[in-house]
DNA sequence: TTGTAAGCGTTATCAT
DNA sequence: ATGATAACGCTTACAA
């Protein structure tokens, strides 16, 4: 691979004045630059930015740790975090954590040893070991998705709390009294807000959310399926299901189709996420949609902004959901 | 930061030393060894791999190319070679094309300035023009998914005639006889494989495939829609359709389900890719599976070998696909 | 077993 | 406007 010093030789300049070419650092005579460029492409010329980033102290590299790749919120994140860094000239460095704490950790670790420029992160979950071990090494960061209120550290989140309270407030208007709810994992904190939200506006209507009425899921499809065989066995079942995300509200839909209830006639259904399967499956699913798109604007925002040397600890931007209504969900039929 | 410089100088060695127990590189006494792995660790110190990758010629660093990250096929590549490159060390930096050949260019591009060690990439298509860029540049590469026939550059692929023919074999034993197929773009040479083991499959059993009875989509869930209308209007209409991709046959079944027309009673429906949402819709989609975990742990061996300096060039591995038969497909009730 | 010195390919500083 | 030189943080001869 040809260097710098190549390119000199060929244009009888010096390495110094090959590079101010390069970065347009400096000021260049028209006659020379042109020397250098020729020489450049003849030679093919590529800069070698494991040098450059040592000698500057930058990689243009970003970190962005998930926990999977084959999911439909993640897969999201990556694809609008990657293109608005490349945007911006960085690459992004794509780890899964597959929600273990130690693989986590580990891959922070390597990120802070490659000297990534900036880290976006969502994290295992509560439970997270990598905190102090980013604050320690100042590497500048910001957490979208998963994050935990009173943190000092940059986040952007939809706000879950107002997600419940779409989901809750939609069946409320509908007429519905039996309401239950599946939720994702406790130990991640949103799922605690998003519970939160749902129940305290249902409370606004009067309705009760009793504690049988919750399933506690695993935002994974098959949680969707026991969830809905809990919730809508026995009697006095639910008329209603808001899932915290897509995958488990097409649970509900799959048990639906197998054991004959009809949504929405006999079952309303919500979701949340909006993901691609929302339009695909039969009814079509209403959900709570979350601007990923804006979400990762804002995070990749607060971590240039972080990159250039503002300070940000502790930032945090709430971007509000939307209810999206289609045909899984309609008011009741008939009274209580 | 802390450097080596500063391990060295706590432990009162020289820097070599420090470098000799960090890599294991070179006999080191007890003692030494000892006094620099406690001043390691009470420095906190992290080797710089920047620095070591400049002064060794490497990265650690796998490029992965692909379309786009929400897609299932690619982000099931995405997740498995992550998986297999962490494994023995290795980083990856991910790149969506978005199927623009520009975009290909300017990030393969990138990968070489950043001198990553490998690249595994999945083309826009056969008229992605990256391919001469990386003949020169000597970067071991990988084509996965995307490939095209008698090229000199190592690929994995599933063998996408044998997926055709399943697809074929299915419907015809099943006694299907007006059989129609979506396929993806036609610029993309698998797309064409698919579509000929499909064909030369049906004339074994003396079944044609008319033109009208091949719609060209593009691989998304409208395109099955639009597939869907084409195929199943007007008389003479299909009994079976393969769609090249889960999301495409899944545009079939929403077509289906709004116009009442019964899967797989009155029309039976095959996907490929096996993705999740084969599982989620209902009915369950019969899919041609491809094994993704397989050709990613081909692929990253293969990439590996090249990095430690076998000779790959022109190394094909295929894999094959196998038939997964759920609720979409039936063999036909009545005689034609 | 350990250390010295040179070098990886850039860029920053200081001269000229 | 251009160049010489040192430095970024590490590894690898080579020497001791």
């Amino acid at each position: 691979m040809k260097a710098m010093r190549d390119v000199a030789a060929l244009a009888g300049v010096s390495e110094t004045t090959v590079s101010r070419v390069i970065n347009g650092s400096s000021i260049v005579s028209a006659v020379t630059r042109k020397r250098v460029e020729r020489a450049i492409r003849s030679l093919r010329y590529k800069p070698n930015l494991v040098a450059s980033g040592l000698r500057k102290k930058n990689s243009l590299l970003v970190g962005l740790v998930v926990p999977e790749a084959v999911h439909f919120t993640f897969a999201t994140l990556i694809q609008h975090i990657h293109q608005d860094c490349t945007a911006r000239g960085f690459d992004v460095l794509v780890g899964c954590h597959g929600n273990r704490p130690e693989t986590e950790e580990r891959f922070i670790e390597g990120l802070i040893r490659r000297h990534v420029d900036g880290i976006i992160f969502t994290r295992v979950s509560d439970e997270s070991r990598s905190l102090r071990l980013l604050e320690r090494s100042k590497v500048p960061m910001v957490v979208i998705d998963r994050a935990v209120a009173n943190e000092r550290i940059a986040h952007v989140v939809v706000d879950n709390r107002a997600a419940g309270a779409l989901a809750a407030r939609h069946f409320a208007e509908g007429g519905h009294r039996r309401i239950a709810c599946i939720t994702g994992r406790e130990k991640i904190a949103l799922c605690r807000e998003r519970l939160r939200g749902f129940s305290e506006t249902l409370d606004e209507y009067g309705i009760g959310l009793p504690a049988q009425s919750v399933f506690p899921g695993d935002f994974k499809f098959e949680s969707g399926i026991e969830g809905a065989r809990a919730l809508l066995s026995g009697r006095n079942r639910a008329s209603a299901i808001w899932a915290q995300n897509d995958l488990m509200a097409a649970g509900v839909l799959k048990f639906c189709a197998a054991s004959g209830i009809a949504v929405p006639g006999e079952l309303s259904v919500v979701g949340m996420d909006n993901s691609g399967l929302s339009r695909m499956i039969t009814p079509a699913l209403s959900t709570v949609s979350q601007p990923f798109e804006e979400m990762c604007t804002e995070a990749v925002g607060l971590l240039m902004a972080a990159i250039h040397g503002t300070e940000t600890y502790g930032e945090r931007r709430m971007v509000e959901p939307h209810l999206i209504v289609r045909e899984s969900s309609a008011p009741r039929r008939s009274p209580a």
